[in-house]
DNA sequence: CCGACAACCTGACGGC
DNA sequence: TGCCGTCAGGTTGTCG
């Protein structure tokens, strides 16, 4: 569910409540998720002062004054449910800080993880270690997406949802990014022209950029009672939009399975 | 090394 | 109303 710019939203909506706080209290309401949690992770971060909400990838990272950090993963259906009220169905970890405030980990299909490494060490452990660069950083642009097409036979969806190419796209950012690029999934990485790449390293910053301004403005609004901190609405130019009109020709949007996953494209605009 | 695919788990939705 | 099949934003391991 949460790709790059959802994690993003997150995090800032998590790092007022939370930067400067302790953790007064961590209740975990169960052993595990994806993976079982660390070994005395209630403790290890009970009493701990947050220091700063960051994130890479699609992680979530909580650095504490104790040189830990916490590492978070949404998975697909996580959410962090920010003054919740009451305990609610799938609250799995329930964060407790020193102004009084409460954070539950709300993760239906328990996709999600929790791990704590050392800060110094976070960029090299096993979870981080293997990820390519942050796409609105300076290490992403046109050269690298050359490179890593190069020769290619794999569909250009796989390779941009390869995190170790590039970090942080899911199956959404990838369909809008290929179609403002005017790539189509299908087309073989190798045979991408070198214009298209230009344009799809545009695309990429651009297409993440506009939806973190919206997961931002939603963010203030608080829209959700709870103050849930996930994922938000926003209409997609053709993620989901089978048998609809492509906003930029009008042709009919289409859906194919690639890895066993949803592409949606425009035939007329992607080639 | 490369690419495809199943598996992990629950919930929402459409059809009957 | 209820049951069943299908699908969902991610990651990882296995197989050919």
């Amino acid at each position: 569910m949460p790709e790059l710019p959802e994690v993003e939203t997150v995090m800032r909506g998590l790092a007022p409540v939370w930067t400067g706080q302790a953790f007064t209290r961590v209740t975990l309401h169960r052993a595990d998720l994806r993976r079982p949690f660390p070994d005395g992770l209630g403790q290890r971060l009970t009493g701990a002062a947050i220091i700063a909400c960051r994130r890479r990838a699609k992680y979530g990272l909580v650095d504490t004054d104790r040189g830990d950090t916490l590492i978070l993963h949404l998975g697909m259906s996580g959410r962090m449910r920010v003054d919740p009220g009451e305990t609610a169905k799938h609250d799995h970890v329930v964060f407790e800080t020193s102004n009084g405030r409460t954070v539950a980990f709300n993760d239906a299909r328990r996709f999600g993880s929790l791990d704590l490494v050392a800060t110094a060490a976070a960029d090299q452990h096993p979870l981080l270690s293997n990820i390519g660069p942050e796409p609105l950083g300076p290490a992403f642009g046109g050269a690298l997406l050359a490179a890593a097409f190069k020769d290619r036979l794999a569909p250009a969806k796989a390779l941009l949802l390869d995190q170790r190419i590039v970090a942080g796209l899911g199956n959404i950012y990838v369909c809008e990014a290929l179609f403002r690029a005017g790539i189509h999934p299908a087309r073989t990485g190798g045979s991408v022209a070198k214009a298209r790449l230009k344009a799809l390293a545009a695309a990429v910053p651009a297409v993440l950029e506009e939806a973190i301004a919206a997961g931002g403005s939603s963010l203030r609004d608080h829209a959700a009672p709870d103050g849930t901190l996930g994922y938000f609405q926003k209409t997609f130019a053709v993620y989901g939009q089978e048998g609809n009109a492509c906003p930029v020709c009008g042709a009919m949007v289409e859906r194919i399975v690639q890895s066993g996953r949803s592409s949606f494209f425009c035939p007329s605009c992607q080639h």
